[in-house]
DNA sequence: CGTACTCTTGACTCTAATCAAAGTTGGTGG
DNA sequence: CCACCAACTTTGATTAGAGTCAAGAGTACG
């Protein structure tokens, strides 16, 4: 079925908030990767605990990683999900807030927070990059709380896969291939695996959408777009 | 009722992040009061709106006032209460994200961003300052999205509680007089006005708070840090 | 003193969670 | 290569927590 679906457009909307190291940025972080030691990790496993002492800031390379709180009681918050070129840990202040689990197999630098420090104070040009990063941050924080506060399962659900679409961009046109479990986005978007289930049945039915286990075919942007209560952009 | 009630305790808790232009930060921001305007504002008027050009940076001197994304069919969610010391607009790319609104008359310092951004590039103290306000502030954003994707709605409460009584930190003990309405706390919860009110007045009748009106005094810190999900700081 | 507003409480509804069970899929080993 | 197993996903039935609707109480203000 999924072979003979055409790819359906291409994005119409903004480029993303850049990642600090795509491949037009990679050069602002050379003087890092002389101090960083690359780190390999296999699905599943652990790559920060949640509450480790902050020493050192991670930039993911290649494959998904998701950042974790979990409550006292199991539940479980997924802060987000970091693709290649996405930077962890550089505002931790004593210990890492939230955990880092691999989703797929991930290949990660891990450098000294402080040689982020040295290169912040001596690079103007990285300083400005990292604080976009933040503002980035920041920005997509809130358009979060927007989320998990206010909208309903379905809109959520649509909203994370046009987040995804975006950010995934695979080879061709509207398929994207989700690294994460149904567990994974339930927990992301504040919800249950079931209901995530149910929501993305929901936008198949309604023709938005086509999903075959992690491989979905976005067939109608506008209309999901609509579904999430995302504003054109 | 209130007059007699003694202060219960002083907190024992470590300082929260501190506002970028605290007492003893007041200096690093003397560049920007050169080019600031002083702006008043009376309750529940419009500082910013919504996708305004972000041109201006504001630094809230007194009162509070709230962050609100309206969505189209009205739902709002508050992003966050700005208190004395609190700065907002930096992290805008090219329009405000969130509108701003008083929620008691407010004085403020508004200033070019431009202005910002200099100021930034030619001092590393104030750069650093700034770089510790956004993991703040990325942290506490992080921190709401369990709140909202994971806690209950009394955990919400109580949890809102603890953090504004940090805040507000009044003249005497464990007394806490919230200068926002049930509906400002409410769409800072991802609540209703209604249910915000039950969870105060469970509170209440398990005897870890006092409430009326605006007057809140915490009788059980260690009750409502339980009752929040806050692990023992 | 009256009016308008906010807050509180109650009754009922509805969305999403929970509990349960039946498919799928991919990996492993025979 | 195929069968089996474990994990993940999907769907169904029921429950629970928060939302909605409604009415009343308390306050602040003119």
């Amino acid at each position: 079925m999924f072979a003979t679906v055409a790819p359906i457009a291409t994005w119409s909307s903004p480029v993303p908030p850049r990642p600090i190291a795509g491949p037009a940025q990679a050069n602002v972080l050379e003087p890092l990767k002389a101090v960083a030691v690359t780190v390999r990790t296999d699905r599943d496993e652990e790559i920060v605990a949640q509450g480790d002492p902050a020493r050192h800031c991670y930039l993911l390379v290649s494959g998904c990683a998701r950042t974790v709180k979990l409550m006292e009681d199991g539940r479980r918050q997924v802060g987000e999900f970091l693709l290649p070129g996405d930077l962890f840990g550089w505002e931790a202040l004593d210990e890492h807030d939230f955990g880092v689990e691999a989703v797929t197999p991930v290949t990660l630098l891990r450098f000294p927070r402080s040689a982020l420090e040295t290169l912040v104070d001596r690079d103007r040009h990285f300083a400005r990059q990292l604080r976009a990063l933040s503002a980035g941050q920041i920005r997509a924080g809130r358009e979060r709380l927007v989320l998990l506060g206010r909208k309903t399962a379905c809109e959520r659900i649509a909203s994370f896969l046009l987040e995804m679409a975006q950010r995934i961009r695979g080879e061709g046109g509207a398929m994207i291939g989700l690294p994460m479990s149904r567990a994974d986005m339930a927990d992301y978007l504040g919800l249950t695996i079931e209901t995530v289930c149910r929501g993305l049945a929901q936008l198949r039915t309604a023709g938005v959408i086509a999903v075959e286990r992690s491989k979905i075919v976005i067939l109608d942007r506008r209309a999901l777009g609509v579904a999430g209560c995302e504003t054109v952009h």
